[in-house]
DNA sequence: CAATATACCTGGATGC
DNA sequence: TGCATCCAGGTATATT
């Protein structure tokens, strides 16, 4: 489900309350998620210490420990963190709760599993999370996410562009939801090969992969069937989507009958008449 | 190496 | 109401 705006809106609240404050407990299902549970460095590495901040890289959270230590989290498609009073009920899917002072839990609730929970040692943080960073795509809002870039990554390539956005080692951040918006708003039909897109065609994406993202965080982010913030909030920025989950609507610009088609095994919605076919 | 297919899970919607 | 089928925001791995 989450993507980089949905992560962003958890990150934020996670922000409001997590720094300065000691993780007392950590408890954790039997069951795996993408990975097995790592249990013996969730216990060494994070339960007694003390949360300095909250960072994201891609769709990961970093919870960054004083010890130096990293608590890494994914939401996969269903994952949801939540913070709420010690006392509230545990609910079916809570896979992993951060028992923190101040009568707060913080608890990962994932019903299919597609998350991840990793740490990262103090003594080796540094090295993993280079190893990690470095597989990651470009940051959607970070320097080297230009038009530029984009054009010489995109020169080796043959596949459709919105494969290419959606690939998370090229690009970090934009899944289903938000490589059918960018695409709609840049005029970019999402089969078109992605060596072929001019300097142009990228400006667009790069300006509008800035303004949908930004506006997608604003508004909490989209929670199509079951994303939650921190707070048990859904966000709003499903009201606001052009043509995803819209097949058989009309085209809020031409009005022409909004598609779908498979690219890649994911659902691809497009405007046939704004998003002409570019070979 | 790059592209594509498949696997990992649960639950909600849909159709009979 | 029950049951089968399809679909879903992601990513790692196997296969071509």
């Amino acid at each position: 489900m989450p993507e980089l705006p949905e992560v962003e809106v958890t990150r934020l609240g996670l922000l409001d309350r997590l720094p300065g404050r000691l993780v007392q407990v950590v408890n954790w299902s039997g069951q795996r998620l993408r990975g097995l549970m790592p249990r013996k460095l969730l216990q060494e590495e994070i339960a007694g210490q003390r949360i300095r901040t909250v960072d994201r890289r891609a769709k990961y959270l970093l919870l960054r420990m004083e010890s130096g230590a990293v608590l890494v989290l994914h939401l996969g498609m269903t994952g949801k963190l939540g913070l709420m009073a010690t006392a509230v009920p545990r609910h079916k899917h809570d896979h992993l709760v951060l028992s923190l002072e101040g009568d707060l839990d913080m608890r990962l609730n994932d019903s299919r599993r597609f998350g991840f929970v990793g740490v990262w040692p103090a003594a080796t943080a540094v090295r993993l999370e280079k190893e990690f960073s470095d597989r990651q795509g470009l940051e959607p809002f970070g320097p080297r996410f230009t038009a530029v870039n984009l054009h010489a990554l995109a020169q080796r390539r043959s596949i459709p562009v919105k494969t290419f956005l959606m690939h998370g080692d090229i690009v970090a951040g934009i899944g289903n939801i938000y490589a059918n918006e960018i695409l709609f708003a840049a005029r970019i039909h999402p089969l078109t090969t992605v060596s072929l897109l001019t300097p142009a065609d990228w400006r667009r994406i790069v300006k509008y992969t800035h303004s949908i993202l930004k506006k997608a965080i604003a508004a909490g982010g989209s929670s199509i069937s079951d994303f939650l913030g921190t707070s048990g909030h859904p966000g709003y920025f499903q009201l606001q989507l052009q043509v995803y989950g819209r097949k058989g609507e009309a085209c809020p610009r031409c009005a022409a009958t909004i598609v779908k088609i498979d690219i890649s095994g994911r659902s691809a919605f497009y405007c046939p008449h704004c998003q002409g076919r570019k070979a």
